[in-house]
DNA sequence: TATAATTTAATTGCGTACAATATATAAGAG
DNA sequence: CTCTTATATATTGTACGCAATTAAATTATA
């Protein structure tokens, strides 16, 4: 029998694919409480570390481009989350800073991590194990 | 220092969703020279193993529903890839089978598997272990 | 066997994703 | 100090992706 590359069961971006996009959503009813989409979640969780940046940045450390986070970000200052401003010194950049209102709900976040464990069940040195490879990929 | 769960660097899914992209990113050029999607790749993949299915079967294997598969399966329609027609036992189905025109777009697609292996540069051994894994999580 | 429940696709609405292009600003070259 | 080049966002167009709903056909049930 003869290998052949084109079948499903071969591939490893296959099950790349499907797997990620099972995982978000799973994260979608968890997210739906308070408000945002799995993207979103993401964008807040950068903004949660650093409480500012430039839509560049944001892009780069979601691996996200304008196309995606222009309209998005613009849906967070709507929902109050967020603010933008053009940079002052640079008028290129577009500043995005998280408000009050942002930074409190990372409160309501907090039980996410821990209730979306519970509905993957995997063991610790496999979910390190599929870290460790998946920034093998991403540092590509 | 306190453990923090919304740091974006202590996800496991978010270095899954974003590897997911950037891998899917890698095919769109090798894809483009058979005027094919990702998603439109793997559901040609589907029918290359078994010429005819209907759209919840492949819906099934390929982790998709009918939102997505049905304006898709036109498109490949559209393109003579594959024809679509409700089932005469139960007409609830939609059987889609592969076309001449679709089979014999399989031998321009063969060339694409190894050349995605070139830029994406994982030992077999790593590409094994992270195979099983993301199984693992597509089987819950 | 009439009716209720289930199944299969299609549709609708919203939010990504991203390539390609446009626009505005800034930096660099001569 | 112009003119070119580079950079940062925004916009446009196409294609997902999925929750929720609808519609039609089939199956189960009283």
């Amino acid at each position: 029998m003869e290998y052949n590359p084109l079948k499903l069961e071969n591939q490893l971006c296959f099950p790349l694919y499907a797997a990620a996009k099972e995982v978000v959503k799973k994260y979608t009813p968890l997210l739906r409480k308070i408000g945002l989409t799995y993207t979103q979640y993401i964008t807040m969780m950068a903004l949660w570390e650093d409480r500012a940046a430039n839509v560049k940045a944001l892009g780069e450390k979601l691996f996200l481009d304008s196309g995606t986070l222009t309209p998005l970000l613009k849906r967070l200052e709507t929902a109050g989350l967020v603010e933008r401003r053009r940079g002052e010194a640079d008028e290129r950049n577009v500043m995005v800073t998280i408000t009050d209102k942002g930074l409190s709900l990372r409160e309501k976040a907090l039980e996410i991590p821990m209730e979306l464990g519970r509905c993957l069940d995997m063991t610790a040195a496999d979910s390190k194990t599929l870290y460790v490879l998946l920034y093998k990929i991403l540092r590509q």
